[in-house]
DNA sequence: TAAAATTTGTAAACCGTTTTAAAAAAATGT
DNA sequence: ACATTTTTTTAAAACGGTTTACAAATTTTA
């Protein structure tokens, strides 16, 4: 009770030796049936479960992925994650999730710690910054997914990622048609994909025959009392009858911000679908990414690199769904 | 590069043993500073990296707690999750998540990974069913979190969890000083908490000198459908003025139907407090738990256990804070 | 029935690290 | 300078599995 049982405990009492209970176990054909099953009920009873550390050291893989997300409390990384881990699940392989909190020393801590426990390959949704992946990762294959590593950087992954420019164009065009003249728009500075949205935002504007006005295209996000604060700047101040909101996050300050004011003509739209933007009182333009073909095509990718290291890299772009409510 | 290096490359690269490799790397003081020096950047230098999976059969520990969460969408356990990293990381220790979708057979697998995986102990929020933990976990020391192991299954394990039936009544009640005379009950028909909140919301009748009426007290969940059906059968066939909702995922349901029922005097209540419930239109009473708190007591008490196995288990009660909203 | 082919079991090597015990080197005391 | 103590380093033995090479047992073939 008190010590775990090995596999020389099992063997010693079924009467056969440590190999012969390997084999029985990991179902080869080179063990009798009769053999097999004595085994078998013998490490039922036992309770034996196989030290799977001696085994990957043994045989050099874990069967295991490591993924890294910069948010666990943003339900667009917790979908993408449930996707994932069942992709891999059906192709055999495990998950270990870890949470960076968009911190780069956690993340740079999440990734020692998932080569240090050897898994087999690893999906990173950057936290940005100028992390140097390859030298980190040196022979394990990774897959990057929604946070692209910094462009400067030359990396040789995969890169599972949504049309972000098509997408955002869409949600700011589909603002202008519901009849919205002056659109604004509150971004995250920092990130990859934040980026993206913006050459969206602007080229809707462009081709809805707007001039840019760069007193309301800029918008970096630092805190949370900061988006308050952009948000009544561009609606009051600016008198923007239209906004655009980054992603997620954002859209939580600005939509408490929108119980202070009073602008029921406000159109507005954001990236990444909520299910409770259906019981708000205002209808929200979004974008629905595809989270499951993304999962899928992350798993297949990179268990694709598995099994052949000189697969070349490729990037791969989805179409996110665009949700028009009223 | 198409080879990690392994302590033996370091030792010969350095000139020096593979043991005074380790003791160096691991800051042992038995190691002459040069030595230690020289060491180090020749690690560096290969960028290499301890196979932890080899360290971990050696020292028989890994410095890592496997947690078990039934549904990683949820909002709730998410953030508990969040706190329980924090808490472990900050005694140096790593948590590796899984989620079971509510499903017996994938919190087996999750179980068995992580003992195979020889985590040092694991943090359990249970998907229910008659699992036996302790004949499973042998040796390993766990701790539950909200969700209980069934209780006609003893366990010798500690439970961390917020009063349930305090909480329900207080909000229960508050819905009747708000107004409400006729409040019905939505709740999960299996799990623990549900049990509990059942209780609370029949104290809170009691207290108010109401009587039970049968015909809206129970209501199990089976599906989603089933809750948009049971919210009209309560509101609408049995005139409730007050609805409690048992959980997170049952109030996203509810708040579906409420969109088509216009019923502006409806008092509402529900257990797990969301940011976005401020957004809404109507208010909601809701409970808040305090999730810090409860993350770092399940943390502490999990290695308290494994510094002391001898630590007799114990259950520890924390309080839910109440929200009214207006 | 002897020889060959096949199946099954055994012992030993191996994976990458830590640790124990012993040896070597350096420091101290006389 | 030599004996003793202290500090560093090394070689070898774990840890718990898998796998390989090989021997033994069994079955098939001649």
């Amino acid at each position: 009770m008190s010590e775990k049982p090995t596999i020389k405990d099992v063997a010693k009492a079924a009467g056969v030796s440590e190999a012969t209970v390997s084999r029985a176990l990991s179902h080869s054909p080179r063990v009798k049936r009769a053999t097999r099953e004595k085994v078998q009920t013998v490490a039922d009873q036992l309770d034996y479960r196989p030290n799977s550390l001696a085994r990957g050291i043994r045989v050099k893989q874990t069967h295991t992925l490591g993924m890294i997300i910069p948010d666990i409390l943003n339900d667009y990384f917790t979908q993408l994650t449930r996707e994932i881990e069942d992709a891999a699940g059906r192709s055999g392989y495990d998950v270990l999730i870890m949470n960076t909190d968009e911190s780069l020393a956690k993340e740079a801590h999440a990734l020692n710690l998932m080569l240090e426990k050897q898994v087999d390959g690893v999906i990173i949704a950057s936290a940005g910054g100028q992390t140097d992946y390859a030298k980190i990762l040196g022979p394990t294959p990774a897959i990057f997914v929604d946070r692209m590593p910094p462009a400067n950087i030359k990396t040789p992954y995969d890169r599972v990622i949504v049309d972000n420019v098509k997408a955002t164009c869409h949600i700011v065009s589909q603002l202008l048609a519901q009849g919205a003249t002056r659109v604004g728009i509150i971004n995250s500075a920092v990130s990859f994909t934040a980026t993206e949205r913006l050459a969206g935002y602007q080229q809707a504007l462009h081709d809805g025959g707007i001039a840019l006005d760069s007193a309301i295209e800029v918008a970096a996000r630092t805190d949370n009392s900061n988006v308050q604060q952009m948000t009544r700047q561009l609606l009051i101040n600016q008198k923007c009858d239209g906004l655009f909101v980054g992603d997620n996050t954002i859209m939580e300050e600005v939509l408490r911000k929108l119980t202070e004011l009073d602008l029921p003509n406000l159109q507005l739209g954001g990236f990444d679908d909520q299910l409770w933007f259906d019981f708000l009182p205002r209808p929200i333009v979004t974008a629905r990414q595809p989270i499951k073909q993304l999962g899928q095509t992350v798993v297949d990718r990179l268990l694709a690199h598995l099994a052949d290291p000189q697969l070349a890299p490729q990037e791969f772009r989805l179409d996110a769904q665009i949700i028009t409510r009223q």
